[in-house]
DNA sequence: TCGCTTT
């Protein structure tokens, strides 16, 4: 790294806003000419501007410091498109009342019988219709939820239904709450103050132990003022639950999935009261590795009736087959184009030719103003804590690494820094790729490549969260190139650019096979030497 | 397809 990238470093060269609002104001945004026209009707078409979650992108603190004199090998200069969609969010961020949305987003629905959705949280108020406590409402508006999201508008609805949903809305768009609300109402009283037949009710699922937690939290904010028994699952927890009086008081557990094996199969908890199944990350949880463990839970709930919604931000196709056969009539729902990136995030890719200059470029970026907390993304524990301890050894401020591989507490240390803004650079693999709601991240880096198209859409997705704007550098070298067009694909779908060339590689597919078969390409300093390899490829 | 996550 320059000498001069290593002085402005060491003197710290970021200034971090610690007064930034962690807390987002929804605006109040009625569209009158669309009022009472709320129905499924419209399931296909353009969703009215109450209904879209971009109206409440109102939060324009902190706007981000240009980028422009950023000299990474590779790095593309900003394009007339970036510039345009810096002017959208200025215009969108401004607006409170009745300006149009820049980008519109559409809600399909799939299904039969889909129930309306509903047009405001005030429209839940009609207990008869509804029955959602009323508690919850106070709760939602201390919690700062003024009007739904596009897709707390159709979920809420169907879940008080009772019907089976699967539900793919993009990252940062609420999707936590579209499921807590209408739990609540389904739950409608909290066990410890009914007669109702005990035992657990509610399971929400969930793939790593921060985002347990974090949905815990959410859970406890809807649930203040009554006595709702609220389970963050873990070993302590489950020792409490060992006996049956405790268990029978617990109306909703949080959990991941091994833990709640366990406890099934050390006979420390029973399913036999569940009536509610949630998949949050769906498609990550019936990945091979956690699907067992899915079927063994939902085995374990042997009413003759439970309801199960799956959510997630990306569902490829294998995973929606195994979804939709778990369900019985299920309502499908999509907000916005699936397996997309949010339009608020900006994407680049920014060309680092190996592994080992990817340390000097990520040392150039950090030397240009940004907005910390920077979370930055590698493909191993290994590299995350190498990565860091290089970072701290640099002499970079407030480095902080969190992977699976540390402790319970190390981990929870490590979110907690993050929540209160101690973190400016957080080095980190996939455990942190979903779910996570860091409202502060404003830029996130793969210093390692994705490997797949549904890895990159959330991490880059843990910025650009209920409405802010974001950014997403991606480094690439030329072992990414297997990878590289599907990534751009992304990318170009989402309106930026990336380089020409990258858009003529060969299909990815054969370069998968090249790289099955082992064929080393030269030390290739410009990438654009790969576009001439084609013929090479095609004889094999 | 990898290593990631999961008592």
């Amino acid at each position: 790294m320059s000498y001069e990238a290593f002085q402005l470093l060491s003197r710290g060269g970021v200034t971090f806003d610690k007064s930034k609002p962690e807390a987002v104001l929804f605006s109040k945004h009625k569209d009158t000419k669309h009022n009472g026209k709320i129905s499924p009707k419209l399931q296909t078409g353009e969703i009215p501007l109450e209904l879209d979650f971009f109206k409440y992108a109102q939060n324009n603190q902190g706007k981000r410091k240009k980028d422009n004199s950023d000299s990474s090998p590779g790095k593309r200069r900003k394009t007339d498109r970036d510039e345009d969609d810096e002017e959208d969010i200025e215009v969108l961020a401004h607006e409170t009342e009745s300006r149009k949305p820049a980008t519109s987003h559409k809600i399909a629905a799939k299904g039969a019988n889909i129930p309306p959705f509903i047009e405001s949280f005030g429209a839940l108020q009609n207990y008869e219709k509804y029955a959602v406590p009323h508690h919850i409402f106070s709760n939602l508006k201390s919690s700062g939820y003024l009007e739904p999201t596009g897709v707390q508008t159709a979920c809420i609805p169907i879940i008080l239904k009772d019907r089976d949903l699967v539900a793919i809305s993009p990252t940062g768009t609420g999707k936590t709450l579209a499921y807590l609300l209408p739990l609540f109402a389904k739950l409608n009283t909290p066990a410890a103050s009914s007669e109702l037949p005990a035992g657990v009710r509610a399971l929400v699922v969930v793939p790593t132990r921060e985002l347990a937690h974090q949905i815990h939290n959410e859970c406890l904010k809807l649930a203040q003022g009554r006595k709702w028994k609220i389970v963050l699952f873990s070993k302590a927890s489950a020792n409490a639950l060992s006996h049956k009086a405790a268990r029978d008081k617990v109306d909703i557990i949080i959990s991941t999935p091994l833990r709640l094996v366990a406890a099934l199969q050390e006979g420390n908890l029973e399913f036999t009261n569940v009536q509610h199944i949630v998949l949050d990350e769906a498609d990550r949880m019936l990945d091979a590795e956690f699907m067992n463990q899915i079927q063994e839970i939902v085995g374990a709930c042997n009413r003759s009736r439970v309801q199960k919604a799956f959510f997630s931000a990306t569902l490829p196709a294998g995973a929606e087959k195994l979804a939709m056969d778990m369900l019985e009539d299920p309502i499908r729902i999509v907000v916005g184009l699936k397996d997309t990136p949010l339009p608020l995030i900006a994407q680049s890719l920014t060309y680092v030719a190996d592994d080992p200059s990817k340390l000097p470029s990520l040392l150039t970026y950090l030397a240009q103003p940004y907005n910390p907390p920077v979370l930055i993304f590698t493909s191993t524990q290994t590299r995350a804590t190498s990565l860091a301890e290089e970072l701290v050894l640099i002499g970079i401020s407030n480095v902080d690494c969190l992977h699976a591989g540390l402790s319970h507490k190390e981990r929870e240390d490590a979110v907690s820094r993050m929540r209160r803004g101690e973190s400016w650079v957080m080095i980190t693999t996939e455990v942190m790729a979903r779910g996570m709601d860091f409202k502060g991240v404003r830029e996130v880096i793969n210093y390692d490549f994705p490997m797949t198209v549904q890895s990159y859409v959330h991490r880059i997705g843990r910025t650009g969260r209920a409405g802010r704007e974001g950014k997403a550098v991606t480094f690439f070298t030329d072992e990414d190139a297997p990878y590289l067009k599907m990534i751009a694909n992304v990318i170009l779908q989402s309106g930026f650019t990336v380089p020409e060339w990258i858009t003529k590689l060969p299909k990815p597919s054969k370069m998968k096979r090249r790289q099955m078969g082992k064929i080393k390409r030269p030390d290739a300093v410009n990438p654009a030497r790969s576009i001439g390899r084609r013929d090479a490829i095609k004889q094999r």
